[in-house]
DNA sequence: TGTATGCAAATAAGG
DNA sequence: CCCTTATTTGCATAC
């Protein structure tokens, strides 16, 4: 194990990070941060193949995203999967056209976005890459709370007036089928190497999202009469392409930012749905999510997207009626909303070392000795032993590049 | 200032 | 409850 040589990460300058603080974000302490010198890692230790995020895929988009392509490697999104298939509402995701905060709004929406979001079968996206990376780099300490978010019930907070405009995201799947014949060929390029394991099937799940799936493969040939949801699982990849793009074009020209976008997401309300950070709506938009991931999340963002647009056109209603107050009651801002986001805890390199130098003595300690170890760091002790359980991942997959290199 | 990205916590799902 | 494996995100920080 050669755990790396936790560069130079020395220097902890304390920032103070003040983030939003989270109602139950325990711990919270300060935490340090190696800002200055910091990673440095970040170029030095490429192994093998470097980042390596899980998907490798490529340009789906390519030109667009253009810039990263330096390195392909990078890629999350993996696009395809040769199941294209015409979804038959997998996307669809209209509000009522005209019931100005009429509460039914609120039913029907819900439901559907209940009925997209759900989650079908299991993952078995696809190529995994090993990613290796070297240890080291310090970060602050932050803290982590995870609340059993109590899903269920939603009030859509200011669900007002929604022309059912459907995003012509939704309609142009004119695509008769022809598959391949018009996908950008770097999909047929990636669809030959990726093909194995059609149904890759869609499960991203969102924060405190519930799942329960299980199946390993949806077997279930017709199912459904008449018209097969087909669920999330197989959406062909151009519509995710294009959706994509249609989102962030359509979130410029509402003025929203990502880190916005994934705040307000929470305001949603829908169930198991909580708000995400900037980074997850930028990969989202480029592309460089897993496939599934991009399958989960369209219907989420795509809500928000309708809500936002929803809440501009009142908006610029009121202001041309002149009534100033305008009515929409939402501003129920509902405190209750202990937004709900996956917490990442930053453990400062000091830490990491010294975690790092009880790894080299056990790879895997007690539960006692990770309660021991976590008292010292004044970590918690599920972060200890999550940080132990990743180790020995990232150990593995360390060796296995050097194997293969070697 | 918003956006991209590297590294890697946190989670999900099956033992 | 803990582990492993596969993935989803997020914090920090580089553009």
């Amino acid at each position: 194990m050669l755990t790396s040589t936790s560069s130079i990460e020395q220097s902890l300058s304390i920032t103070p990070t003040t983030k939003l603080s989270f109602p139950n974000a325990s711990t919270s302490f300060t935490s340090s941060q190696a800002t200055t010198s910091t990673n440095t890692n970040s170029n030095s230790n490429s192994i093998g193949n470097t980042t390596g995020r899980y998907s490798p895929s490529n340009f789906y988009r390519a030109a667009a995203v253009a810039a990263v392509t330096s390195d392909p490697n990078n890629r999350r999104y993996m696009p395809s999967t040769p199941w294209s298939k015409s979804n038959c509402f997998g996307d669809s995701f209209k509000f009522e056209p005209n019931s100005l905060f009429c509460p039914t709004i609120d039913d029907n929406f819900l439901r559907q976005a209940e009925a997209l979001t759900k989650p079908e079968s299991s993952s078995t996206s696809s190529l995994y890459y090993p990613s290796p990376f070297a240890c080291s780099s310090g970060t602050a300490t932050v803290s982590s709370s995870s609340s059993s978010s109590s899903l269920s019930t939603a009030v859509y907070p200011g669900a007002s007036s929604i022309e059912s405009h459907l995003p012509s995201d939704q309609i142009q799947h004119n695509h008769h089928s022809q598959l391949n014949s018009d996908l950008h060929p770097f999909y047929q390029h990636q669809y030959a190497a990726v093909a194995h394991h059609h149904a890759a099937a869609a499960a991203g799940v969102l924060p405190g999202m519930v799942v329960g799936m299980h199946h390993h493969s949806v077997h279930h040939h017709g199912v459904i009469g008449g018209l097969l949801p087909t669920h999330e699982l197989d959406i062909d990849p151009r519509e995710l392409e294009s959706f994509a793009e249609r989102f962030k074009q359509r979130r410029i020209k509402l003025g929203i930012t990502q880190a916005d976008v994934g705040q307000q997401l929470s305001k949603l309300k829908m169930p198991g749905v909580g708000s995400l950070s900037q980074s997850t709506i930028c990969r989202f938009e480029s592309l460089t999510l897993s496939h599934n991931n991009m399958v989960a999340l369209k219907p989420v963002l795509q809500a928000w997207l309708e809500f936002a647009e929803a809440e501009m056109r009142q908006r610029k209603k009121d202001e041309m009626n002149g009534s100033i107050g305008s009515s929409s009651g939402h501003g129920c801002s509902n405190g209750s909303l202990v937004d709900k986001k996956r917490k990442r805890t930053s453990i400062a390199a000091q830490e990491k070392r010294f975690l790092e130098s009880c790894f080299i003595q056990q790879q895997r300690p007690s539960g006692e000795r990770i309660a021991q170890i976590a008292d010292k760091l004044d970590l918690k002790k599920n972060v200890v032993r999550v940080w132990f359980c990743n180790q020995r991942q990232k150990n593995k997959r360390l060796r296995f590049a050097a194997g293969q290199s070697a």
